[in-house]
DNA sequence: TTGTAAGCGTTATCAA
DNA sequence: TTGATAACGCTTACAA
């Protein structure tokens, strides 16, 4: 077994001082050229390191991003990862990915974990628990500690941070007007209790459409669910009842099960009844028929967050600049779930 | 902004020295009830927690699992990362996780990055390029600096360390004879190239129950994709052309795309097509009609690589024991893409 | 019962 | 041009 060489091995074979063999391997212009080539050959054969966790005492910087989402089956945040890794990794950053389950105390626990020294900043979205309690403590303690801290998606008015956010509320309002504009007027929309940010918005925007275009939506056509979980048999139950002729779901595994259950009852799509999901993931591309879907850009999103966490993060001004909310636009993706 | 609190401020504040706070904040026998009282609560009101940078410098143990995933859009690899936060979190490790794109390249130096000294372990699956080159010397590198490695569903023989697959063979296998027993004759297997090694796992699994049951299989009928990806002309111009009467399709994207195809070309299923495809995600559950499918078990594996893995991390003992090769069995989840 | 000091592997300042 | 030393924050053997 190779053991890791260390600076101290370096120069104790050398027969010269550690500051000399770390300098040397800087480069630094006061050592000269022959001991220069003597340690770095000597390095590069024994395939030296510096020891990240060294060097990150030293420093105060981890090179470490905390990722913390609910859950990492949802397409969405899967996406996001992906974004987040992706800008992270081109400026030497590592992830850390941690799950929060939706539940308030893991979130909590992984922060304050996270938060001792492993990160030098957090990117996350809130787990459902956290937005219903309205407990954002735990997010105070580490900004105030100074650890830079991005909020996307699910996001809370209560903290000072940055934010990126994309426009539920528009989302919904283009979904909802193109469906009244082919005609459509007793659209059912299919969202989550008020208490987690995303549902508020895209049932906004909902309402809004209608009232723009002096048109009344239907307050039985809309079915609030506790949560982003999936129960069959509440939605089932819900269309089994209703009468609409179109759906316009929160997610898309809402969305396709939705469709399923309209083609059950015998309704055919799009022609009798139109659908459109939020997130633009792999059921909503191979659903049968294809879901139209208005994109979240997750990994765009993954991305803007890393990119301002990182630009925080290695800012050295003391005039700090204010916070910041980038909101992206979400695109409608027309398929075949929608007439054209 | 609250700076981070340490030792040597507790200790300077009450005047006593560091390794006193250090030992009373562990409860130490060797500290009076006085003194330990007043540090500890001392520390609790100012929130002390100690920094996870220095005790890891200390101990040598950073209490981070280092994942290496090919790509995280792959409901597999999402619900691997999942089992295996959920049994690292349990003994208080975190999860730093990389993708490396299917690229050698980034393989290697996420691989580099963590290994020095930013995690205690290393669970990965190999990326597709890594196996089509067939050089391992990163993870030997690794192995040979006695960090642990445990590799999961793309493994090699050429490493020797922990390994947790599933019996793909096994797997495919059972979904083959289950066709044949129904009377097929004419299945359709689409997988991929050999190099990759659940790609001739899955296709000798076809061909031995074909030779089991001693019925010949069709060896035109057999399509080997290129990668993992998806790539609708080629599937859609195999089946176009291709006589069969079943498919059974390595992961479920290429199947739920198979049965898309299928149904274009005006075959019912499951009536004239059956269609079975490998992993068992949201695309398989809520594909119209539902995707039987075979399960792989990620979250287990994920689990179970982790357990492996911390087991070998805390192994005290000098004499190591022997790697492992856990095979999971895969379960074949019945649904309405083929006759029951 | 408390404190001193060495050490984990680096970096950086200052002295030689 | 090189080296000694202190420091990052913590733990621990040993001394007082």
């Amino acid at each position: 077994m190779k053991r890791k060489i260390t600076l101290k091995h370096i120069a104790k074979e050398l027969e010269v001082s550690i500051s000399t063999v770390s300098k040397a391997l800087k480069n630094s212009e006061e050592i000269s050229r022959d001991t220069k080539e003597k340690i770095q050959a000597f390095a590069k054969l024994y395939n030296y390191r510096p020891n990240n966790i060294a060097v990150s005492l030293k420093n105060k910087r981890t090179k470490n991003i905390g990722v913390i989402i609910p859950d990492i089956v949802h397409h969405f945040f899967t996406t996001v990862i992906s974004g987040v890794e992706k800008e992270a990794n081109s400026k030497g950053y590592n992830v850390i990915v941690c799950l929060s389950d939706e539940s308030f105390d893991k979130e909590v626990i992984n922060m304050e974990m996270l938060a001792n020294g492993s990160i030098d900043g957090f990117i996350m979205s809130l787990s459902s628990e956290t937005q219903q309690k309205k407990d954002y403590n735990h997010l105070k303690e580490v900004t105030d500690q100074g650890i830079p801290l991005v909020l996307f998606d699910r996001v809370t008015q209560s903290v000072d941070c940055d934010k990126v956010i994309i426009d539920d509320q528009l989302g919904a309002y283009e979904a909802t007007k193109k469906l009244l504009n082919q005609g459509k007027r007793k659209i059912a929309l299919i969202t989550v209790d008020d208490y987690l940010s995303v549902g508020t918005e895209r049932t906004k925007g909902f309402i809004r459409a209608h009232k723009d275009l002096g048109i009344p939506y239907l307050e039985k056509n809309i079915l609030k669910m506790p949560t982003m979980e999936m129960e069959e048999g509440i939605i089932r139950e819900f269309l089994t009842k209703a009468d609409y002729d179109a759906i316009i779901c929160v997610n898309e595994i809402f969305a396709v099960f939705g469709m399923k259950v309209a083609k059950e009852t015998g309704k055919k799509i799009p022609q009798d009844v139109s659908v459109i999901g939020f997130t633009d993931g792999l059921l909503s591309k191979y659903a049968n028929p294809s879901l139209t879907a208005i994109a979240q850009h997750g990994e765009l999103m993954g991305e803007t967050a890393a990119r301002m966490l990182i630009k925080r993060i290695e800012d050295e001004s003391d005039d700090e600049f204010p916070f910041q909310t980038k909101i992206l636009q979400p695109t409608l993706i027309e398929r075949d779930s929608t007439i054209n």
